[in-house]
DNA sequence: TTGAAAGCGCTAACAA
DNA sequence: TTGTTAGCGCTTTCAA
């Protein structure tokens, strides 16, 4: 139906082959020619078929991007930031929601496989089993994984240190004074979450507090589950002075809930955050969080898959796969502040 | 380098008709046959080029989506509602952000067509000239545009009503007794902005208010950008005693402008955004803020489109294009309040 | 029920 | 500098 490439030819009395020529800047054509051809293909409004190129060519120029949820906005500026690096690569994005269900993983790199993706950036969904379906995918085209590891994965991965970050924001507390910690997480089975719960209880042990079971919550959906899930862990555990929220998407709903049970932020009970979206700024009380570098692991985890596709021998058998590290950094704002120390008594005029 | 369907025939002891067949469910295959063929595809890790396929039937089974920035949330949600109706339909989705910028929307419709998109599902990007790249597209292929409109374009189109929502918000604050309503938008020039701009100015008419131009503030960046504006607006109009906030990206921008003023929300400020993401809901205070159908828009794009690929005939030359409207509704949170009236003495008894 | 052959639109040898 | 030809992997007639 559209134009094609014999019609060009017709229009401007030129072989096939020199309208090929021509239009990809190929040496060898003579000047006048190739302005005519150029304006021909104009004219008819002739744009190449991807599909006849690649078959010829073995190249699609595409790239397959598959995250477990688009609407998260991590995963949203992940996704922007591997749209920008691929954009000016020419290279063209096939995006593929997993929906965090490994069975819709498989069925997208069966259909990103289908379109001969030149490779793939891929946030693993949980399992099991965790990233074989990936794995798989990695004998037939480069892939690297992003946001999260899978365990003992021969696979290039970009990401950032979750238990450094998560160490920050509870040390960061305990710097504070504060021993009584809370932890409210995603309840997913995925590397990123489970080293931040790591992490959050590992520092409490170095503190020589012991972490307890009914000082965390594990909630399943966003903003709305964590507010209930605080709201109970609140109830719950009414002595804690301090919140670490393992997700800024949890965040809202943290506060939200902390408020609802009358206590004040960051005097009563102080929060820190892990991510540093823009609701983390803007949250009131500004929020303190730990700052996950999203478009630096985007930029790297592109570069790093338009670096293989180039020179496939990067992967050479047996090396040790490529992993990229990106370092959090804590950004104090004023949703944190000293442990306020109820079993010492008030000293003369100080107020409650 | 990946396995051709003659390897499978090859390996089978068929030919590649055969497989064709078998693989694609076709009628007139032994079962036996087909079951051998299955076995031996599978065993080889055989997946069909889709290029090749693509090139005798004509169909890519792929569809464009372009939008204007993929880390802004509402566009995240529509990519997210679109994916899923496309998902669902056996399509893929091939992702290009044109960043607001006609040049590489441009660029964008042209890669879209190199890959024989079948459709293409569009945020148009601000002009000049606006939309004209999409409607030379639209005579090629299916478009469809999303939550802005051009100017007596003839293409297809799904959004929400921006005049209606945004009167709903400021008929709110009017019904609360307020007057000087202040404005926070986007500088923009797209339909979506100077639409509910428009709507603001006209609902302050039929209230008879003078819309002053002082009372606005259109703002660049976003949450940042609304910060400063906001601050700079307080001062120049301290007498405002509410603002109708745009988009919901600017809101928290704005709250905590208004904070900084030493404003308290409600009851110094009332606050109505439009969007309803969720960062109005968990806001301190909760957001009132218009509700944007975002997935509604989404699901009715992308079905249009399935619906215009599938029966080309639907777009009849000449035929008044396909519009659909979401209703936006409002949501009262706790960010509006009666305007307090500063003029009039207070009442014995009344509390400041 | 299966096979042979044509051809989709293009690029890349090779010839002229 | 330009044209001719082969063939990428697949589906679709048409024959067997």
């Amino acid at each position: 139906m559209p134009v094609t490439i014999h019609d060009v030819a017709r229009e401007a009395g030129l072989s096939i082959n020199t309208i090929s020529r021509a239009l990809n800047g190929k040496p060898d054509v003579n000047a006048a020619t190739r302005e005519r051809v150029l304006a021909t293909a104009h004219r008819l409004g002739y744009v190449p078929n991807q599909a006849a190129r690649s078959m010829v060519t073995g190249r699609t120029g595409t790239v397959g991007l598959m995250v477990t949820d688009p609407a998260n906005p991590i995963y949203a500026r992940l996704l922007s930031g591997v749209e920008a690096v691929m954009r000016r690569a020419g290279y063209s994005l096939l995006l593929y929601n997993s929906g965090e269900d490994p069975a819709q993983e498989q069925a997208g790199v069966r259909s990103l496989r289908q379109s001969r993706v030149e490779g793939l950036l891929a946030v693993p969904a949980p399992g099991p089993p965790a990233g074989s379906t990936l794995a798989a995918a990695a004998t037939e085209l480069p892939v690297i994984l992003m946001l999260r590891q899978v365990p003992d994965s021969p696979l290039d991965s970009a990401g950032w240190d979750n238990d450094a970050g998560a160490r920050l924001a509870v040390q960061h507390l305990l710097a504070l004074g504060h021993r009584a910690i809370g932890y409210v997480g995603q309840d997913l089975p995925v590397s990123s979450v489970r080293v931040r719960h790591a992490a959050y209880r590992a520092a409490l042990v170095e503190a020589s507090v012991s972490p307890r079971p009914e000082w965390e919550a594990h909630v399943r959906l966003a903003a709305a589950g964590a507010y209930t899930a605080t709201g109970e862990l609140l109830d719950r555990a009414p002595q804690l002075t301090a919140l670490f929220v393992a997700n800024d998407v949890l965040a809202p709903g943290v506060l939200a809930a902390v408020r609802r049970a009358g206590r004040r932020i960051p005097h009563d009970v102080s929060v820190v955050s892990f991510g540093d979206l823009d609701v983390a700024a803007y949250a009131d009380p500004p929020l303190t969080t730990v700052h996950a570098p999203v478009r630096e692991v985007a930029t790297a985890a592109a570069e790093r898959l338009l670096a293989r596709i180039r020179q496939p021998e990067l992967a050479a058998p047996g090396a040790p796969p490529w992993r990229f590290t990106a370092m959090p950094y804590l950004v104090v704002r004023e949703s944190t502040g000293p442990a306020v120390t109820t079993t010492t008594p008030h000293l003369p005029g100080e107020s409650p």
